[in-house]
RNA sequence: GGGUCCGUGGUCUAGCGGUUAUGACGUCGCCUUGACGAGGCGAAGGUCCCCCGUUCGAAUCGGGGCGGACCCA
């Protein structure tokens, strides 16, 4: 068979998106083998899987597939998390429609037909990357079969009275005109006016300062620290609010900052969440002047229809008019967002449903789950304690999971649908019995959907069975990136916790983020962003895949790097070449435990290395280091195997001698094994190889290499390193003599303790070898003494240093002796013996009489005959 | 302001008590050697952010700075 020079990535890859059967990877509960199962992110379908997906997957492709090979029955399931503001905002943007244009069911319809389109060209990235996904599991939240089960957690849950609908100040959004969760919120900083405004009348003046005038009419109070000095007496009293003409209390609390502005806050119903706190605190009264979509309401009499910026300026205009406005100071602040729109949040008083947040049981439980790395639990941990507020869980948009509940037009009562109702849109279906309080038949459905996150956060639930058939639980592993811990993790230990009383997984890795390769986070707007599609065609998804494994280790974030994808396509190559080298000398050959007499001292060390190899890459996958394993398979690969492994054997495999069956088993057992070890990597590249080199199967259901004891050989490890040594050392050699690396040079002659084979690096080096023990002719002088300080340090503490004082003044000669005695005394507060072998020495030699160049290698001498 | 992570040749990175401080990319020189010129062989290049301490010995441990990233107020 004819194999081209050119490892061409994007031709192989190509071939093998095609032939491989997706039944490769279906997940079967009724195998024997241990299950492992992974609660994979199901991604937003926005149409495009980008680097930092990629990144996430490669992960989660690498622990599928080295799972696979490790004997796991391993679940890799598909979901997608369609629902949402985003899709509303594009769909809106498309068609040119607000959604209240056209009905709920065609909004919906307009929202799922573009998601559809979205998860297609998704899909078609990730099997291009090799993801080995089961597909025939694939699951899509706005499809009625899952947002049924996400209906289902809502009754349970409400039945378990862990939903309930309340009153409380929520975040709303009023460009999305809908209600989000405090972990939506985003924080920018902005340049504003701190104004400081005269209240009251008279007699009692009050100067508050606010970056906020346009909540005046929200005024609900008036606070300062009760330890300020300065307003003792302001405590108590009514005060006049100016223009809206009513009076407010001031009221004391420690909260209240002394050194901001004049020390005198307004409390708005609600300007910030500390707003909220004090007006449950002091129990105040509510005046909510702001409708839904950002503008002032009839409370705010005639500033009422204007929007929030409007009314801010007018009324700041008034307040000057009336001499209120005593200075304006630019400052900078802070200002929550959404973070779908990025418009500004407000605080609003709503009635919303809301899911009971139980702090402690929570963090109980996600204790005792395994977080890689460790320190992303504090993530978790830091936004649990701090929080205040149940999550809302009801929005006011339309492409959602609907709220399955009614209200009775009669009695008011709230009806929450039975299980076996289920799916059903209240909005369009009626409750099935009528109400049981007053029996009326007359109900309004809830308008309101479902958070996004009520949809995600059963997913581990969802891809083992729940609710008809729970069939193991906890599930195995959930990989996720670190910007979604306050999220999708967060709430899925909840949902889990409430639900089924139980962990959702029992580990958790997390990924880092991608950042482009300016070091900043990756973002079209920068102009540093990369597409996976692009990476692929340029240099094909092995390589993308290797710049994800070796770019960083888990959980930090990782810069993406032209020149790594460039290093890892060329590593490609060098493999390509390697199998082709092999493949022309392993033609019908296969290892025998019969070749094994034929093993030379480079055939055992490259298989004690190889197998040394092996035990690290088993410990490092497990541990989920996967750039330590892939750098260790690199290394080794090029480093070992290429460069010195193959050099030395080559001359033996072209030869007829019968122990080139020892270079043919080595030679297989190396092949053998790197492509095994790459599979979960390099799956392209891997299955290639694997179909020249073996042509049985797929290389994806072959076992894991496992390290195999009867070839690890310290002893033949160290000859092979002291055979690798001279080599290299010779090469340097011929280098600096300026002979072509395969010239046939002068005879060598080693003078050495150890004795090793030189059968094939006689081949290597092209010369004739021999070792002798004697070399009468030489002069030697010590050139330095290295001391250990692994052995005198410990042994002498802070005398060492003298010690090693006294041995380096000693004179030439006393050093020699000194080596050749093994021993020598030195005199200090007491005599002490002192052992050479504490010392690495270095000598140097000198050879009288004949024309040689001498060598000097670790503990010998080699001299190489000049030829003239 | 609080929390977390992190400062190592030009760039990115490994090491986390004793190494000649790892590797990649880049730079320079030599070589068309029977797998590989998108290659091979070799070389140059570092106050391991700064200061103080612990220790016989610190890039590595502790304290304090300075700087960066992320998360949260």
């Amino acid at each position: 068979m004819k194999i081209s020079k050119e490892y061409n990535a994007k031709e192989v890859e190509e071939k093998w998106v095609e032939k491989w059967s997706e039944d490769l990877y279906y997940f079967n509960w009724n195998s024997n083998r241990p299950k492992f199962i992974i609660d994979t992110p199901p991604p937003y379908p926005t149409g495009s899987f980008h680097i930092g997906n990629a990144l996430n997957w490669c992960y989660i492709d690498f622990i599928a597939r080295y799972k696979r090979m490790k004997g796991y029955e391993v679940m890799f399931p598909q979901g997608w998390d369609c629902h949402g503001l985003p899709t509303e905002v594009k769909v809106e943007e498309i068609y040119g429609i607000r959604k209240g244009d056209v009905s709920r069911e065609k909004f919906r319809e307009l929202c799922v037909k573009f998601t559809e389109e979205n998860i297609k060209k998704m899909r078609k990235t990730m099997k291009r990357l090799a993801f080995s996904i089961d597909w025939s599991r694939e699951y899509i939240t706005m499809y009625p079969e899952y947002y049924k089960k996400t209906q289902i957690s809502f009754v349970r849950m409400y039945e378990k009275g862990l939903i309930y609908r309340g009153s409380h100040p929520v975040i709303h959004c009023p460009r999305c005109e809908t209600t989000i969760a405090l972990a939506e919120i985003e924080y920018k900083t902005g340049k504003t006016k701190l104004n400081y405004i005269r209240f009251g009348d008279a007699d009692d003046e009050v100067v508050i300062a606010t970056t906020r005038p346009e909540l005046i009419p929200a005024c609900v109070a008036i606070a300062v620290n009760p330890k300020d000095e300065r307003y003792k007496d302001l405590v108590g009293k009514s005060i006049r609010v100016p223009i809206f003409n009513y009076n407010v209390r001031v009221i004391a609390d420690e909260e209240v900052d002394p050194k901001f502005g004049t020390g005198i806050v307004m409390i708005c119903t609600f300007g910030d969440r500390q707003d909220v706190r004090w007006w449950k605190k002091h129990r105040l009264m509510l005046r909510d002047i702001l409708t839904r979509d950002g503008r002032l309401n009839e409370k705010a009499g005639k500033y009422k229809g204007l929007t929030i910026s409007e009314a801010r300026e007018k009324i700041i205009e008034d307040l000057k008019k009336d001499g209120r406005v005593l200075k304006q100071e630019d400052i900078e602040h802070k200002v929550g967002v959404c973070w779908r729109c990025k418009t500004p949040v407000e605080i609003v008083p709503e009635e919303q449903w809301f899911v009971r947040v139980d702090k402690d049981r929570i963090l109980e439980f996600a204790r005792k789950i395994k977080w890689t790395p460790k320190h992303m639990f504090l993530r978790l941990e830091d936004w649990v304690k701090n929080m205040e507020w149940d999550w809302v869980i009801s929005r006011q948009r339309v492409f959602a999971t609907p709220i399955p509940a009614w209200y009775c037009k009669n009695c008011g009562e709230i009806i929450v649908a039975k299980e076996e109702w289920l799916p059903v849109d209240p909005t369009r279906d009626k409750p099935r019995e009528p109400c049981p309080k007053c029996k009326s038949n007359e109900f309004e459905g809830e308008r309101d959907v479902l958070d996004t996150w009520m949809d995600s956060s059963i997913t581990p639930l969802v891809i083992v069975g729940w609710p008809e058939d729970l069939k193991d639980y906890p599930t195995t592993l959930r990989p996720q990136g670190h910007d979604i811990i306050r999220t999708w993790a967060f709430y899925t230990i909840l949902r889990s916790v409430a639900l089924v009383n139980e962990i959702p997984w029992y580990e958790i890795v997390i990924n880092g983020m991608v950042l482009g390769e300016d070091g900043r986070k990756m973002s079209k707007s920068l102009g540093n962003f990369v597409l996976p599609e692009e990476v692929i065609e340029r240099y094909g998804a092995d390589a993308l895949r290797q710049w994800a494994a070796i770019g960083g280790i888990v959980g930090s974030d990782i810069i993406f790097s032209w020149k790594e994808i460039i290093s890892a396509s060329r590593f490609q190559q060098k493999f390509w070449s390697l199998l082709r080298f092999s493949i022309q000398h392993l033609k019908d050959y296969y290892p025998s435990d019969e070749h094994l007499s034929f093993l030379r001292d480079a055939d055992k060390w490259i298989l004690s290395k190889l197998n040394k190899l092996i035990e690290k890459v088993n410990k490092l996958m497990d541990e989920y280091n996967f750039g330590e394993a892939l750098k260790e398979i690199r290394s080794f690969t090029w480093y070992e195997f290429a460069d010195n492994y193959v050099e030395l054997v080559k001359n033996r495999l072209y030869s007829d001698d019968e122990d080139k069956l020892g270079a043919k088993f080595a030679l297989y057992k190396v092949m053998d094994t790197l492509i095994k070890l790459l599979a979960p990597i390099t799956p392209f590249l891997a299955e290639e190889c694997w179909n020249l080199f073996n042509g049985k199967g797929s290389v994806h259901l072959q076992d894991y290499p496992k390290s195999e004891k009867r070839f690890i050989d310290d002893e033949a490890e160290k000859r092979g390193e002291m055979i690798k040594t001279v080599l290299e050392e010779i090469r340097k050699y011929k280098h600096n003599m300026g002979l072509a690396l395969n010239a046939r040079m002068g005879r060598v002659i080693i003078f050495s303790r150890d004795r090793f084979d030189l059968k094939d690096l006689s081949g290597a080096i092209n010369a004739d070898i021999e070792f002798v023990n004697e070399l009468p002719e030489i002069k030697m002088r010590v050139v330095e003494l290295k001391p250990k300080f692994k052995i005198i340090g410990p042994m002498f503490k802070d005398k060492a240093k003298h010690i090693i004082e006294a041995i380096n003044s000693l004179k030439d000669e006393e050093k020699m002796k000194f080596i050749e005695e093994g021993e020598t005394i030195i005199k200090m507060d007491e005599e002490i013996i002192v052992k050479s072998e504490w010392f690495d020495v270095k000598l140097e030699k000198e050879v009288e009489g004949i024309n040689v160049d001498v060598l000097e290698i670790d503990n010998m001498t080699v001299l190489v005959e000049k030829v003239s």
